[in-house]
Parts: structure tokens; sequence; C-alpha cells
DNA sequence: CGAGGTACCTGACAGC
DNA sequence: TGCTGTCAGGTACCTC
């Protein structure tokens, strides 16, 4: 969620306004041909719902989704004339170019255009109109940063005998928390990642909420996290500097870190600092 | 109904 | 060196 705040708050700045006038699709599996019908739209609002990016126009839409590894590129004009200089003397494409993993390309009326990138092929870009956008949008919870601590404690209580871990990712609870955030999150409210809801206090609730809402600032004022794959337009996240047991060894406390499995992904987590 | 497992997809990396 | 296996991870879809 932070990695796409990050790219959504960059895109207004670029591409706000703008209309796109030509649509090159180099992957259908990624980009919906559909979102043609967006052509020639004023882009009036560019946001983000859970971990989507929303571009909208008069009641059209493009819901773009960036999975692991899904990235967008802005080119100026002129960026794109030295690229075709240089790709005459390059052979091979470079890590960061646009034209790696090219899944479409989006030309805007002021000569710039941008660009859907996908390495793994399960993010993409979708054209809804507002009724199927209302649908998607009634299926996902509640904003993390947005939802007030009772009912947070609340919404979790609901499900007892679930594994604390699964429902943090759940995004039809709350939107937008994923595999490392949930970890990170549990370590600083001190909860074992596999704790049933029912044998967690609502006081251990009630910090999970703080600690939540505090990582996920910090991590959307660092830019998010860059692990392998993710970048934000203009370089990398920073908050892979503050990550306490995601992909770690100790933990702060300089304890053994434990990687188990929950919810069919790796979770690390302190059994020291972890009840 | 909820919960848990798996497929999708590609690249990085370890081990032989 | 080149092969094989494992890991990464959000979500749709399946089964129990």
């Amino acid at each position: 969620m932070p990695e796409v705040e990050t790219v959504v708050r960059q895109l207004q700045r670029k591409i706000l306004g703008r209309k796109i006038v030509k649509i090159d699709i180099n992957d259908a599996k990624v980009i919906d041909k559909n979102v043609k019908q967006f052509l020639r739209q004023p882009i009036k609002s560019i946001e983000r719902r859970g971990k989507a990016i929303i571009i909208s126009s008069d009641e059209k839409y493009l819901v773009a989704h960036l999975r692991m590894t899904g990235h967008f590129y802005h080119v100026e004009r002129e960026e794109e004339n030295k690229g075709k200089e240089k790709i005459k003397k390059i052979k091979k494409i470079k890590e960061g170019d646009y034209r790696k993993y090219l899944c479409g390309i989006f030309y805007l009326d002021d000569g710039s255009f941008f660009t859907f990138n996908e390495i793994r092929r399960f993010g993409g870009m979708r054209y809804m109109n507002k009724r199927q956008l209302q649908l998607f949008l009634q299926s996902l919870g509640k904003e993390p940063l947005n939802i007030k601590k009772e009912e947070f404690v609340g919404l979790f209580k609901k499900y007892p005998s679930s594994t604390i871990k699964n429902k943090l990712m759940d995004q039809r609870i709350i939107a937008g928390i994923g595999n490392i955030y949930a970890q990170e999150a549990l370590y600083h409210a001190k909860i074992n990642p596999q704790r049933k809801i029912q044998e967690i206090s609502k006081e251990k609730l009630a910090l999970l909420h703080t600690k939540l809402q505090k990582i996920l600032t910090l991590a959307i004022r660092k830019n998010g996290t860059t692990v392998s794959n993710y970048n934000h337009l203009d370089g990398k996240g920073d908050f892979q500097d503050f990550l306490a047991v995601y992909q770690k060894v100790f933990c702060p406390q300089k304890h053994s870190l434990k990687r188990i499995i929950v919810g069919g992904r790796g979770t690390y987590y302190c059994p020291r600092c972890q009840r």
C-alpha cells in the first residue's frame, strides 16, 4: 500500500489533466484492450483504494494493480528521442528502462507518455464503467489509515477463530495490507502471527491498530519498501532500512527470528517478542 | 458459510 | 557450465 500510494502521488504530478491520445498494447493479458475506451478523455483524478490505482475521467475509469512487479514509467518527449538514439548503440535493454517487460504505452497530449510494465504478468490494467467501479470498490474493506481504533478492534473480533495474520491481509476487511506490512505490524504489536483472534485481547488489537498506522505512515514517508523488484517512478523506496523482521535473521532485540508459513506465505517473527 | 490450499508468472539464487 | 529446485507474493478460484 505505501508503494502504491507513492506511485499515485507521482502519477498525479506527471499526468493529471492530460489526455491519452494513443494506446499501444504489447501484452493483452496484462492490459485489457477495453482501456482504449479511455482515449481522448481528460485525466481528472488519480487515486488509491487499497492497493488499486484508479485513474478517472467522466464516469470512465482505468484501474491498475501492480501486484508485486507492476511498474509505471513516465517519459518526456526529449527522453524518448534520447532513448531512440541510445537504443541503436546499446543492444541490450538495461535495468530501469521502460522498454523492459513493457506491456503497454499510453501517449499523452503533451508529447510525453507513460508505460505499464510487468515482470511476472500478475498485475494489470482494466477499463471500468461507473457500475463496474462501484462493484469493485464495494468488494474492498476499510482504508487502514482512516479506520478508527474501536472499529478496527470490532472488525477483527468478528472472526474469533481466524488467524490474525490472515485476516490482517484480507482485503475485504482492511484493504491495503500485504505480507511485508502485516509481519512488521505484528512484530511491533508483539503478536504471534499464528495467534487466533479470540486469544488476543482488545488492548492488544488496539495496539496493533496503533502500530499498523504508524508503520504505514512512516513507509509512505519513505516512498515504500524496495526489495528485489519494486521501484516507484523516480527511483527506489527507503522503508527497507526500517524493517524489523521481514527477511531478517535477528529482531531489533537481537533475538533469532523464525520463518514459518502462514496463509501460504513466508512469515518472519520473533518467538520471544511475539506471543 | 468461512477457512485453507493452490495456480498464476518470471527472475534470482543456491546447490550439484 | 547448465541444469533443477526453491522462493518471492496478491488475488482468483477451488475444495473441504
